[in-house]
DNA sequence: AAGATCTTTGACCGAACGGTCAAACTTAAA
DNA sequence: TTTAAGTTTGACCGTTCGGTCAAAGATCTT
């Protein structure tokens, strides 16, 4: 019924490393020709598999973000206590921002490579960005419900500050030395948040 | 003494077209084709002018930055008090990330095609932060000292975190619609600086 | 008007880009 | 073992990239 032989690499793997390209070097910067080099697969392969360099793209982001949404909700999670959680979380966004020549998120090294004129991908990072929002405000209505928050912070605000925050922190982070600068961004979000 | 005739163009004008350029396009999407367009000039006056390309983009970025901390100081000192004088910059950031279709802050834009390994630009672009930072730490001093602080507010720290609230503002800009989520994070930035 | 000096134009360069395709290869069914 | 379906390889496509240069044009001095 289906003949021939089975490619010889996992689809899965390959994205993985894709999306590591896109990440270190942007849309723009990621070649062809270092997309497959790192994907060790040719070009063929990758047409087949994917398309094109733009939905290998957004099928790279879509993989990342979904990642990511859920790597947010597990550290949230991870403690009984919601402003525990926010630590952890805050903990592992800061350990992204500044390990050591950390290339940061891959939705932050890319939003400057697109706008709102490039529907699709707009669309996707757009709704991206959305998702994460919400398990924030979610997160922050949570805690403020347990008592743990401050009384006048307001949880869609803060979610969207978060956010924001934790794109720039991931792209100031290529560019500074230690995790001085995240940690304290970081740390000081926390104490703002926590009850007085 | 020096015959000849003078240049048909002003650099200063060409710098603020090429600014515009890399502001909305990133450093990998700003072609030479498309910046002697929108500098109005030919190839040959661009590389006698700025050298290439790369040099081009150091001169833009210097520039475009410098007059940025320029706008944050003053901005900062339009008002008497220290907080009133953190609102006028915030409705600024706010409008810069959130113009119809903006394409947001020059930095931010191109932070992500570029890493530590690009030392010279790496190095300018950690100046500048760093230059913004150091303004935004010492006016919050001044509003500590003016009592208008949230005393548990740490200077240094949320002047890192407003900082990376900016990038993250003008590059999610990019893809949202109204001017609501970025105005919500600055009025919670504002409010939480500000004294209970 | 002539000549010197500068600028601009536009053709041109090799390299790299994203993308295609025929041919060789590998496998499983018959 | 043949054959049909699928995969991989690598050469190749036209375009655009960043960058150069000779020739033409413009302006000032003499």
């Amino acid at each position: 019924m289906k003949p021939g032989p089975d490619k010889q690499f996992d689809p899965e793997t390959a994205l993985a490393a894709a999306i590591e390209v896109f990440r270190e070097r942007g849309y723009e910067g990621a070649s062809l020709s270092r997309l497959t080099a790192e994907m060790g697969i040719g070009k063929k392969s990758l047409y087949d598999t994917f398309g094109n360099k733009r939905e290998l793209f957004l099928r790279a982001i879509r993989h990342y973000g979904d990642q990511a949404v859920l790597m947010f909700q597990g550290k949230l999670a991870e403690e009984k206590s919601p402003m525990k959680g926010l630590r952890a979380l805050f903990r592992t966004l800061e350990r992204v921002s500044s390990e050591p020549c950390s290339k940061g998120c891959m939705i932050a090294a890319n939003l400057g490579d697109f706008d709102q004129e490039d529907k699709d991908v707009a669309e996707v990072l757009a709704k991206l960005l959305k998702k994460q929002e919400d398990v924030l405000r979610k997160h922050l209505e949570r805690a403020k419900e347990a008592g743990e928050l401050d009384s006048r912070v307001q949880p869609r605000a803060a979610a969207r500050l978060l956010v924001s925050l934790a794109q720039g922190t991931s792209l100031i982070g290529r560019f500074t030395v230690g995790s001085e600068p995240a940690r304290s961004a970081y740390s000081e979000a926390l104490r703002y948040l926590q009850k007085a």
